[in-house]
DNA sequence: AAAATAAATTGAAAGCAAATGAAAGCTGTG
DNA sequence: CACAGCTTTCATTTGCTTTCAATTTATTTT
């Protein structure tokens, strides 16, 4: 019996071999239930590995990638989405901004195609690959060590590149927020390269779902005082939405 | 019986070929009805792949930039997959190497998922995301600028990264190459990088398939005596063979 | 050339089976 | 104990089909 990462790793062999599977197949050969290998296929196809379809996957290329419709894999797409877009309209042409990484922000790489003279750096993998798509955006990056399982780049080498520049805005997507702590993190190098994205950039944008509020991880980013805007949907709890607008943070909420 | 991704696709590449096709033939052929073509036609027509007309549709603009996508079943493409197999066995586990960026080593970057202890440094956006599938790999970017045509990333940053490292080998992809002059490239931020990794690396293997033999760049990368091994197709002319060995380079053939 | 008619193509709606995501429950391991 | 990995269950969604009225295109008639 194959253990998760063994069953994932044949998984793509496959695909690259036969340019397609299907959950039923997989699900006899491994041995597993249908719902196991939706799950596997679902995490490869976040990773870019592959790309999903209607009861199994193809091979992952630029065109099979465009012709996915299904994108809306984790409950929360439909908001992210829409967060996306808040921040994209928040973001001028002829700006210089730093993109983190993480899924929320490859959303924002994406809403940004129709910019123009746009100046983008950033340390996750999915955010640069999907600005490969946006003609009028110079994408920067800064390197370093990756983290498979965030598709993400840190480490100090990641941080070094940062602070030759300065950028107009960070637009910072966050795993933890709270009033008193501030933003937070869970990785401590990635903590670390996030701080230098705030000291480089000018202003900071914040943007997560609601549901991230009171959730804190153990390496703090960044003080609330420190953040100038906030990107949140309407689930933010009243309490905690006044006394962000009392510390005088710019809250833009979506309509939802 | 095809699903929904793969005929769409299929209908793309049909559209690439033969300029225009039609609704009734595609349900013949598909063994789907017009519905359902039609609704394939629509939704590629909102991507801009193709253009709706009655009783059909024709080939985009956006369409003709894109098409390589035969790719797989191309002779060109079974070439680089048996280079890049070549050329990962020569490397070994717990090695650190430098990927340079370009569709071959791409290739390279996907026959390495069963290597262990592998560090690989890469400038390659998309040899990046092939290493996020080989769980035993480390893998370094360099960052920089990037190039989207090539999908490369480059810059004065990128050489700093490289200088800070040493690897055991570098695999280097070619533009063009000839004994006289060595290995060239069209873009010159490129070639200064390339130039960087051929320091950084102890060994410097040369991949390429024969069609670039005897091709010139503008700016050379490093002279034919700096080369340890090549890898190339037995399509290398019989006299370049001779003085490359005569000049004491590894020179490996694949079987075809 | 314009009008009338026939033929082909279309989008919208309704129905069905397979596939799906979400949630809750089971099981062995550290 | 928690927890990661898996399974079962179930309401919902997707992909496809057939049907039909409306529209576009082709052909004939005036």
């Amino acid at each position: 019996m194959l253990n998760t990462i063994e069953r994932r790793h044949e998984i793509v062999q496959l695909v690259g071999q036969t340019e397609r599977v299907e959950v039923s197949e997989l699900a006899e050969q491994f041995g597993v239930s249908t719902v196991t290998i939706r799950n596997d296929l679902n995490a490869l196809h976040d990773k870019g590995l592959l790309v999903r379809s209607h009861g199994g996957a193809v091979a992952s290329s630029r065109l099979t990638k465009e012709l996915t419709i299904t994108e809306k894999h984790d409950h929360h797409h439909q908001v992210k989405v829409e967060l996306a877009k808040l921040v994209a309209s928040l973001i001028g042409n002829n700006e210089s901004i730093i993109l983190d990484s993480g899924t929320t922000t490859e959303e924002v790489a994406k809403q940004l195609t129709e910019h123009q003279q746009l100046v983008v750096m950033t340390n996750g993998l999915n955010v640069a690959q999907a600005l490969v798509a946006a003609d009028g955006v110079e994408v920067l990056m800064t390197g370093g060590s990756l983290r498979k399982k965030s598709l993400s780049f840190y480490g100090s080498h990641a941080e070094d590149q940062l602070k030759q520049y300065h950028f107009d805005r960070l637009v910072l997507g966050v795993d933890g927020f709270s009033v008193d702590v501030g933003v937070t993190t869970h990785f401590e190098p990635e903590a670390a390269l996030n701080r230098e994205m705030c000291k480089a950039a000018k202003q900071v944008i914040v943007v997560t779902d609601s549901s991230k509020f009171d959730r804190k991880g153990v390496h703090r980013i960044i003080a609330c005082e420190e953040i100038d805007v906030l990107v949140t949907d309407s689930g933010i709890p009243a309490d905690i939405h006044q006394q962000l607008v009392a510390a005088g943070i710019e809250v833009h909420l979506i309509t939802s």
